[in-house]
DNA sequence: GTGAAAGCGCTAACAT
DNA sequence: ATGTTAGCGCTTTCAC
């Protein structure tokens, strides 16, 4: 079995007191007996139990993540940056992924919260905001993040798209398009539901009426997208909006396969944090997310929870903005 | 503060083993006091503290995986389906990523190895297997995925990239490229090193000799591989040969930016997990890796080794395979 | 049907 | 300069 402090403790013949100072440079050893100490470390090659010392002290310096889909590039780059961060507090990111899946989350909710993390950042699933608040410890330290509630009592950072969706299909109409199909997300989801809410707002501010055959829900996430662009274009869309960025890879794929040239054939809006990918995908609507102020933000609102646990919740809201990409 | 068993016990008038056989239906108890407990736990808000459960059962089902690079859509894979794979067997996945910082990774392993989780599955930016033995406590479950080491005696499971890679090459000097030129990764990494072999074996084979200055080397990782773009080109260089698909990105990104066409004005080798992204975006030369086969036997092959900790170390390698792509 | 108490591996007063 | 020991929150044997 593993060794235990006391097994060094014995074999170096000092106490566990000892021992534990001399690991934690926590008070003064003479040379002589940490040498000691230091070849029984060696020799029983110890390491301390990570979860004592955390039981111990309650100190844990460990920020979870739970991310609902780590294959989206967008999420991965919240990770990045989060822990980023964090890391300048020497504080280490803990990841989880959901696939969007609530029963997932409040399993990793469950497990982190209880005495694993300091605190939690979490691009929640979630249907309700209720299921959160019961599955969370009351005044653990948490932060929502991409994704929000209305009735939201805890911090949350989120990117609105509505006037950036708004804007790209305003202008798909302005070039001239009336029958533009719609790619949406889960509706549970804040963010999939703004834009769905955008794109409606911007046809009927034009008169173009809302058609339920146009819009198609996926699941925002790969590989749900594709078999809905033939039918759209067989109920003669000649644009179509993507709620995000992972379904808006499906219809670029899908096209290409088809020869369906983008810009030309067919009118796309799409999304992501940077555009770099798409920049040579062919003339489209972008809207753009500024995912790393996001992920900074978020970082730096957890280790602010940490300190200081009882703060009112904020309620940050970064803007998406719309550009055109592609030539 | 949070509520502990003992207060719940003492809220309902009961011992703590009561309430502990309670939670988890580990003995029976009357119906009246089981009401009790349930009462009291609503009405602290109590949770257990999973630490102090795991410290005393050691039972954590719980599974770490360490990367290197988050961000990077092929271990983006590997993680979701790692993650597939073992909640099957009811363990959860957690993640740490790296950013191919060696302390970063030794830092990871200490907090994951020290009670935190059952087993653990490591794409390592070590420079050498032996700093990793010594991070690592001796029998504990490990499984390395994607890179390996020369003198590695732990579970390894990996992808060989040799022979893609060098048909890759055999293929531009057949299609008459003299000065084909090389993006290579972290050289300690063993899946860039050998990639770079297979290069300069490809062009030996033809008695083409190898040219230093064709040769660059980037950090595996998105946004150090487009500055060398020029420099090859200025080289006289008609092809290029990528080694990564993060760095990879960077070049096709490059070459859209400066109306370079891929296919017609350079050729193009690259690597990924799915052609999908790359199928547009040009006639290229594409190395495809295994990548959710790779995730399904490294998840299988943590769960057997946590089940039989002392089994002889397997090696297991997958094969990547040339195709090519675009139209 | 329930309780008392030991102990998981560690830290940190309190001693000396 | 070092040792003794209580206790972090939980599970589980043993006792009743």
């Amino acid at each position: 079995m593993k060794a235990t402090i006391s097994d060094v403790a014995k074999h170096a013949g000092v106490s566990t007191a000892t021992v534990s100072h001399v690991i934690n440079n926590t008070r003064f050893v003479s040379d002589s007996t940490r040498k000691k100490v230091m070849d029984s470390i060696a020799a029983l090659d110890y390491s301390p139990n990570e979860m004592a010392r955390i039981l111990k002290t309650g100190k844990k310096n460990l920020i979870g993540f739970i991310v609902p889909d780590i294959s989206n590039e967008y999420f991965a780059a919240l990770i990045e940056e989060v822990e980023r961060v964090i890391s300048r507090k020497s504080y280490k990111l803990i990841v989880t992924n959901t696939r969007e899946n609530e029963q997932n989350e409040l399993d990793s909710i469950k497990t982190l919260t209880s005495g694993m993390v300091d605190g939690l950042i979490l691009a929640s699933t979630a249907r309700k905001f209720a299921t959160l608040q019961e599955a969370i410890p009351d005044d653990f330290p948490v932060v929502l993040v991409d994704r929000t509630f209305p009735d939201c009592t805890f911090h949350s950072l989120t990117i609105s798209n509505h006037s950036a969706v708004y804007q790209g299909v305003r202008e798909m109409i302005d070039r001239g398009h009336t029958k533009i199909g719609y790619i949406a997300g889960l509706q549970h989801i804040s963010t999939a539901n703004e834009r769905l809410q955008a794109y409606k707002a911007a046809l009927t501010d034009c008169n173009i009426p809302v058609r339920s055959e146009l819009i198609c829900f996926g699941d925002s996430m790969h590989n749900s997208a594709s078999a809905y662009v033939g039918t759209l274009l067989e109920h003669g869309c000649s644009a179509i909006a993507i709620s995000n960025n992972a379904m808006a890879e499906d219809v670029i794929y899908y096209c290409h396969k088809h020869g369906i040239v983008i810009g030309k054939d067919i009118d796309l809006l799409t999304s992501n944090l940077d555009d770099r990918r798409y920049y040579y995908l062919g003339k489209m609507g972008y809207v753009r997310q500024p995912a790393l102020e996001l992920a900074r933000a978020a970082g730096e609102q957890i280790m602010e929870c940490i300190v200081n646990p009882s703060s009112p919740a904020k309620d940050k809201i970064f803007q998406a903005s719309y550009v055109e990409i592609g030539n």
